[in-house]
Order: structure tokens, then sequence, then C-alpha cells
RNA sequence: GCCCCCAUCGUCUAGGGGACUAGGACGUGGGCCUUUCAAGCCCAAAACAGGGGUUCGAAUCCCCUUGGGGGCACCA
């Protein structure tokens, strides 16, 4: 294993305004490899001063999907660490104060200006087709005159004192160097006025006092970056890593996914969102795969890769800077792939909750059983107990006229299926072989195909045209339940004959 | 509008100056196997956005154009 990485402390820091969903899980995923691989940590911090904003249930949505996707963190709001707490709405001191070691350096300003003042500016910048930015007002303010309006009580907020000429290079791992006018820089706010600091300011005092090594974040924060190197720089404080993740566009390329757009998608059977994933019968280690891989490409010759693989080959250096349209028919793919590469007892074990929530009564040996007959049938976990409700059923549905074999009337299906009773009933070894062997030689016997006895059979049997192999369910069905459900088949064609 | 980023088959990608008649995967079409459905195997169609440079040589480096995406809050 090479490590190309120092021992890396990585933090996935979503805030809890929303639902868990594919472009955090991804970021969370390469925040968990690197860390892994490097030998550091894995820390989840809550990015939360938006009080807002906030949604009740979001951060256990979060940590539900994160440890369903098997991405365990090592510091985090819930166990706390050596940098705790986790949780921005808990450190409002800690950022109020660096802004405040910042003012006293000149390097950011207290502001009056009023959210009215700064509405109007915007409008009245808006009509005369100018950009929107802070017209700079409390900047020309002299310090003194501004801490007497603060110790006086006047609301303020403190702003960066961005440079107004120049140009600031900053440099993303991914793409190199990025450089913007310093003249295109707007004085941004660091600290509201309810005392608590946006996320440009919270974030870079966190990462830095949290010793974080590699900032991994959307592609969203890419305008913003520079803005935040400049924050990192006036604290003098050394630059993590930064890499900037490729955004995910929707299906058609065209875009980000959008909430309606994302609801949308359930009926078609999937779903950005984490935690409907799992509903849907995907496998974690299937999602992880399938996530890894956009945005992220090894060599030529392997695409399936487990946590382990993944942790041993993930690399900073192969990350692709080009957005991502999310490809789900790839991820059906993976699934499959997935569900095909599981022991029985492990598909058995994953199998039972979409059962249990059918109303099935199975317990995991019984899975045990089942499993390799639908193991390579099914694409998502929640198909497998339809494959099968002919095991659990009292009685088939049938009509006389499903039980017509191809290419023959009723008489000669239930002469047929006559057959098969008395052959089947007299066998003494109920296997999937003895079953087979006797059956084939009977349909030799009555000179019909295979394909023609089976087809009847199956229909006699499982009450379905499609089902998982004929004499592997039938070994499972048992013999008396065969026997019966071919009785009872017969007698419905014999009623209509 | 302004700023930033991106650009190989429909999609995800390999490719980091000659090994490229551009490779793989998903999806699509066809075939084989076969008791249904799958799985598996084989085959096929399918791309370097355009234009200038640099170079003996460019998918690979530079520039422009075009196209796409993102951002422009007392949100993150």
């Amino acid at each position: 294993m090479t490590h190309q990485e120092q021992p890396a402390r990585v933090r996935f820091a979503p805030s809890p305004t929303g639902r868990f969903h594919l472009g955090g899980a991804r970021t969370a995923l390469y925040d968990f490899l690197l860390a892994r691989q490097s030998g550091g940590q894995f820390i989840l911090r809550f990015e939360d001063t938006d009080q807002k904003r906030f949604v009740p249930g979001a951060e256990q949505e979060l940590m539900e999907g994160l440890r369903w996707l098997g991405l365990q963190w090592d510091e985090g709001p819930d166990i706390g660490g050596p940098y705790a707490p986790y949780r921005q709405s808990e450190r409002k001191e800690i950022y109020q104060q660096y802004a405040r070691h910042l003012v006293e350096r000149g390097q950011a300003y207290y502001c009056f200006c009023s959210a009215e003042r700064l509405d109007t500016l915007r409008r009245l910048q808006a009509q005369r087709k100018e950009n929107p930015r802070y017209d700079g007002l409390c900047r020309k303010l002299d310090p003194k005159e501004a801490n007497r309006r603060v110790e006086a009580g006047e609301p303020f907020v403190i702003r960066f004192k961005a440079p107004t000429q120049g140009v600031t290079v900053a440099k993303d791992r991914i793409r190199g160097e990025i450089s913007v006018q310093n003249a295109s820089l707007d004085d941004t706010i660091l600290v509201k006025s309810d005392g608590l600091a946006v996320y440009h300011l919270a974030a870079m005092v966190d990462d830095h006092l949290m010793g974080i090594t590699h900032v991994l974040r959307g592609a969203e924060w890419l305008p913003t970056f520079p803005l935040h190197v400049l924050i990192v720089r006036a604290f003098g404080w050394e630059e993590p890593e930064w890499v900037h993740l490729p955004l995910f566009l929707k299906p058609s390329g065209k875009g980000k996914m959008s909430k309606r757009e994302s609801a949308e998608l359930m009926q078609d059977g999937y779903s950005i969102y984490i935690s409907d994933l799992k509903e849907l019968g995907y496998l974690p280690q299937a999602v992880v795969n399938w996530m890894a891989l956009m945005g992220w490409g090894y060599d030529d010759h392997q695409e399936f890769f487990t946590m382990a693989d993944l942790i041993e080959k993930f690399s900073l250096a192969r990350l692709n800077p080009s957005p991502a349209a999310i490809n789900f028919s790839k991820l059906d793919h993976f699934n499959g792939l997935h569900i095909r590469a599981m022991s029985h007892g492990a598909l058995a074990e994953a199998l039972l909750p979409y059962y249990h929530r059918q109303g099935f009564d199975v317990d995991v040996p019984l899975l045990k059983r089942i499993a390799p007959l639908i193991q390579e049938r099914i694409v998502t976990l929640d198909e497998a107990p339809q494959w099968t409700t002919f095991l659990f059923k009292e009685a088939l549905a049938l009509q006389p006229q499903d039980l017509i074999g191809k290419d023959m009337d009723a008489s000669s299906s239930r002469i047929a299926l006559q057959a098969a009773l008395d052959h089947l009933s007299g066998l003494p070894a109920w296997t999937k072989d003895a079953t087979e062997e006797e059956m084939r030689t009977l349909a030799d016997d009555l000179h019909l195909k295979a394909g023609q006895l089976f087809g009847l059979l199956r229909m006699a049997v499982t009450g379905q045209k499609v089902s998982p192999p004929l004499f592997e369910s039938m070994e499972l069905l048992g013999k008396s339940t065969v026997l019966s459900r071919l009785r009872r088949a017969v007698e419905l064609l014999g009623a209509s004959t």
C-alpha cells in the first residue's frame, strides 16, 4: 500500500439543514478513505451556525446515513474528541474571539449598516447594472469611532477587509492554481448581528483549531475559495490542502438536482437521498462503490471495489475536476454485482428486513435457503419477496386457462400434470436432482419438450409464469405442498374438460 | 450582467507528447447458453466541441471561440 499522504485529519462538516444526499455522502466517503488509508482521523462536525435553517432530525439522519454506509467517524458531536465541541452553535465565543482579533489587527472591521440599507444598496446597484457588493461605507470609519459605537450598544456585524488590488492565488489540489482579481472581492460578513459567525469564518477557525490537513468539499465552494484562503492567511495560519470535489449533476447532465426533481425520482425507484436508497433495496457497499467512481477513477481493469479496496487504492491524484451526471442504471449494475458477491448467509441477513416489511414470516435460516434461488435475479433487495411469494401462499389463485402448456390443450395438460403427480409422489428422495431427472424422463415419455412440461409445472406449483428455477423451488416448497398443488391443478383442469 | 470552474462514446471514465486503427464500464442492439426470468459469455454501433499555435510529432501543452456547470445573502 502506498501512502501518498501524511496521516490526514479530515472533516465532514455538513450543515443540518436538510436531508443527507449523494453529494454529501461522496464527500464523506473520500474523507473517510483518506483518513483510513493515511492512518489519520475522520471527524464529523455540524455546521449549524444558522439557527433559522436548522431542521430537527437532520443530524440524526446524517449520522444514521454515515453509519449505514460504513463511514464511522473518530471524533464528532455524539462521541466527542480532543477538540470538542464539534457543533458550531456551541463554539460561538471562539469565533467572536477570533473575529475581534482580526478587527484589532485591521483585517476586519465593524459595520453598522442596517439590512435595509444593504437592501436598497443592492437594488440601486441592480438598477445601474452594477455588481451587487458592499460599498465600503463602514470600512472608512475611524476604528476608535467604531469601537465607541459598539460599546454604545449599536448593532453591528464584522466584515472582512478584503484587499482591493492585486491578485489572490489559491491552490486547489485537483485544479491547480486558481486566481482572482482582488478588485472583484467583496467585504464579506464574518460575524452576523446576532453574534454568530458565518460559515466563512467558523469553518476556517475550526479547521485550523482542529488540525485539519485536507479540506474536501463540493466545487460549489470554488467561488468563495479565495476569500477563505485570504482569511486563513490573515490569521497567519498554515493552509490545509484544498480539494474541491466535482459537482453531481442530474441524470440529464443539465444542472444540479432540484428539490422537486429529487422527489419525482422516487417514482422511478431511485433517489439521491441516502436513507431512501436503503429503503429502495440498495446495498451500502454498492452505493459506496458507485459513488466512489463518480469523480474518481482507478485504472482500466477494475470497477468492482469493496471498502477495503477503496481504502487501499483511493488517491487524491486521480480525482477528476469535471462535473458528473448521476447514472442510476450504473447503481443498479453495482447493486447486482454486490448482491452476487455476497455469501448466502450475508444475503439472508440483508434480505430479512425487506421480507418482514412485506409481512412475510421468515427467519435467517429459511432465507439462507431462499438466497441462492434469487441471488442472480434481483437488482434490489426489495424485489426479493415478490419472487418468492409462492413459498408463503396458502393457495394459488389459478384459473384453468393458466394451466395449459405451450402448444397443448386442456386435456393433454391435465394428463401431463397427472403423470407428473404420479411420478413425483412415488419418488423416494425429494431433491432437486431427483425431481429433475424424473421429470425429464417423463417429458420424453409423453413426447413433450422439457420446456413444455416444466412451464406447466411451474405454473401449477408456483402460480407464476416467471419464477426461480423450478426444481430448486420445488425442493424448497417441500414434497407435500408440491403434490397438493399438482392435485389441485389437475382438479381445476378436470372441471373444465 | 459579473466572477470562477469544466470540456474523450448517450452516461461514468482510461489516457498525463510518439505504445491510439483512442481502451474499459453502464446503457442500447444482436448472438450463445438455457425449464421461465435472470446471471454468464461473445459480437456490434458509439467519443477526443471548433479554430489557431508550440513541436519532427498532440486527445495529451498554450491561446481564442463555443458549449456546459457553479457562484454572486447578516445560508451553508
